[in-house]
DNA sequence: ACTTCAATTTCGGTC
DNA sequence: GACCGAAGTTGAAGT
């Protein structure tokens, strides 16, 4: 694991630093004054700035400010970045194909170049989930009503899979949309769209009950719920991590 | 715009340019090996390994391994950054309230601390956005069928804003929504969402007319369309930017 | 490669 | 601050 670090280098010096360093397969950020040209599903220009750009070895590119989580521009994983020197000034170019996409970064002042040799240590383990939050309702099906009794999980339909399908005490179909965090509009559409398909899978005339487990809802989502006659459930991911509820609805 | 370096400082010496780079309001990289712990919205762990953690002025906090445009660990802006050594090691936490979040890096080694100083150049100007989309049918209405007249844009409902609302050649009211690029079933939902909304604010029986524009639709997609008697236009932001149609649909 | 959906989504606008 | 929807969303899982 070494760090090699190059302060305020000429340009053509930072260039056979970073051509080294992407033969090693090393993580380089390289800060400086510089601007950024991107082109592929979009297109975006962004003038001259102080800049940290990170380039790493599976082909990611990320430009950042001082500001804001997401980079100001990027290239996903699986691009080729290659480096040059053209008047004088050093260019970072990061290309990939389908869908055609390029980043272009051009310095007209390097202060720092550093590169790193990374190795593994990748895998989070995150808790919390939608997936928790399934097997908390497989565990304990009452979760969702007394007598429920789960079937199957991400049940095909027409319009997509269900999350957790079942019966009621009655023995009515009742698809299940699971959510581990207060909802909106979107989330009671998911639920409606799957409770049709199902609808129309079943007998004519056969009820399809749809229930959204969700922490908690938006006073819309609740209107188009009681539009398509579907109901909210209040139950989020064990083991009292967010998610929880700030408005405070239901009974 | 300076850029202090410390190779493979001791943890004491890194915790004081830590500090003073904080002071002076500096955008912070540190390589080394640390575990990080998460807890929050989710929580998270994650095992020791090289990682490059970026600590922003904003509060934003990054770690970022050797694979992926996604951080594997990260808290978002408004966070207080602290520095602290214990048991001879730094540490690096992130805090913020509401939601209550927790970072946690423990560095078990630090290669290499840089103190940048940025400013200023941070606004993007992207083209090919919904926004453009808009623009672009306003401008030619046609664009969305013969004798289409816009009325308004944002239009309330109370399923939310339509995108585009107006009539057609014989006075119905069509809502369009707009799309920059391929879209699947949770447009087809929206859109369904919107008309209902509209034709439930309309007298008995008026027929309310939805559009989709987009590029191009999936299969699941136009099947919920043709389900609610909605339509799909194809046509995408001026400017041959991408969002184009890969699959190739419709007549 | 395409579709579908989750995400500690983030981000911006509006109320 | 909550709500709503866009995003160059990204990423993962299934087909």
């Amino acid at each position: 694991m070494t760090a090699t670090t190059l302060h305020e280098p000429a340009h053509r010096e930072a260039l056979w630093e970073l051509e080294a360093a992407f033969d090693r397969g090393d993580l380089v950020t390289l800060f400086g004054t510089c601007t950024v040209e991107y082109d592929g599903r979009a297109a975006s220009s962004l003038g001259p700035g102080a800049r940290l750009l990170v380039l790493k070895p599976d082909g990611s590119a990320l430009v950042h400010t001082d500001e804001g989580r997401t980079p100001v521009n990027w290239q996903p994983p699986g691009c080729e970045h290659r480096a040059a020197v053209r008047d004088g000034r050093l260019r970072v170019r990061s290309v990939r194909t389908s869908p055609a996409e390029t980043l272009d970064v051009r310095f007209s002042a390097v202060d720092q170049l550093a590169a790193y040799g990374v190795t593994g240590g990748r895998s989070v383990e995150v808790v919390g989930s939608e997936a928790d939050l399934k097997r908390r309702v497989l565990d304990d099906p009452e979760l969702v009503e007394p007598g429920f009794e789960p079937l199957a999980t991400e049940r095909a339909s027409d319009a997509g899979p269900i999350d957790v399908f079942g019966r009621d005490a009655e023995g009515r179909p009742v698809v299940v949309e699971l959510k581990r965090r207060r909802v909106g509009p979107d989330a009671a559409g998911q639920l409606a769209r799957y409770v049709n398909a199902v609808e129309r899978e079943e007998p004519d005339g056969t009820e399809v009950r749809g229930v959204l487990l969700a922490p908690s809802i938006t006073d819309r989502a609740r209107d188009l719920l009681d539009d398509e006659g579907l109901e909210h459930v209040a139950a989020g991911p064990p083991e009292g991590d967010a998610a929880d509820d700030p408005a405070g609805d239901d009974a």
